[in-house]
DNA sequence: ATAGGCCTGACG
DNA sequence: CGTCAGGCCTAT
């Protein structure tokens, strides 16, 4: 569910609420969704630390502790973190609770439990390989039209190229078609086929439409929600994710739904090319 | 590159 | 009942 908008909001939430506070302990309901190291050492490494940092990379958070170790969580699907008071009920799939120092508890609720959280010591990432092998931010200042360009290399189609984490950290289904929709070009292109007028229209619709959909909350497709609660906006915005048999916003022309790296991707046929 | 699997829930 | 869903890993 969350792409990088998403946890972006939900980061800068966390941030206003957690620096400072101290995890008392954790407890947690589903012991697969602790990928590192085993639910019990997690649990044990996390009580009395203080969280002095939130962060994110990609659709990473990680929570910088006073001794040094990391706490990651990948919202995965349909994961959502929620501040909730002392005796408050939890929701249906509550996974994992941290009860902080002030009282209030930082609750993982996901449905559909393709989320994950680990424990780091030492800023040693290498027990999450998504994360060790993360691509660059790009909403940061390093990522340029020529590095954008280098990472573009092979000839994988587009669509699956802004889906691998690997090359760009963040872009999810929904953007990957927004972007590809404001940079006019084709989900179905393939890589080596793009020329430099394409590249540096596609670095401007990443940053464009990443940063406006921060603005807005992120998007609110199904079950999004930040940690207040509440729902994004973006969707209201969105161009062509979701739009198939409705007119593009642009020409008219019938938006199209086609499969591409497994997933569905919308594109306008008439303005992407 | 593609399909399948991991899960639950909404919808037709 | 079947299909689909914001992610990602594996096997073919």
């Amino acid at each position: 569910m969350p792409e990088l908008p998403e946890v972006e909001t939900i980061r800068r939430q966390l941030e206003r609420e957690l620096p400072g506070r101290r995890i008392q302990k954790c407890k947690v309901g589903l012991a697969r969704l602790v990928t590192y190291p085993s639910a019990p050492s997690y649990c044990r490494g996390l009580a009395g630390r203080r969280i002095e940092k939130v962060a994110r990379r990609g659709k990473y958070l990680i929570f910088a502790l006073d001794d040094g170790a990391e706490l990651v969580i990948h919202l995965g699907m349909t994961g959502s973190l929620t501040m909730v008071a002392e005796r408050t009920r939890y929701p249906l799939h509550t996974h994992v609770i941290f009860y902080l120092d002030d009282g209030r508890r930082l609750i993982y609720v996901d449905p559909r439990t393709f989320g994950e959280t680990a424990l780091l010591k030492d800023g040693d990432r290498s027990p999450l390989p998504g994360l060790a092998s993360i691509g660059p931010e790009p909403l940061e200042g390093e990522f340029t039209v020529k590095g954008l360009a280098s990472l573009l290399n092979g000839k994988a189609m587009v669509k699956a190229a802004l889906l691998d984490q690997r090359r760009i950290a963040g872009i999810g289904n929904i953007y990957a078609d927004e972007i590809l929709y404001r940079a006019a070009i084709n989900p179905c292109r393939r890589l080596n086929e793009l020329e430099p007028g394409d590249l540096k229209r596609l670095h401007k619709s990443i940053q464009e439409v990443l940063n406006e959909a921060i603005d807005s909350r992120g998007s609110t497709i199904s079950d999004y929600v930040d940690l207040e609660g509440e729902k994004g906006d973006f969707q209201n915005l969105l161009r062509v994710y979701q739009r198939a048999g409705e007119g593009c916003r642009d020409c008219g022309t019938t938006i199209l739904k086609t499969k591409i790296a497994g997933r569905s991707s919308h594109y306008c046929p008439h303005c992407q090319t």
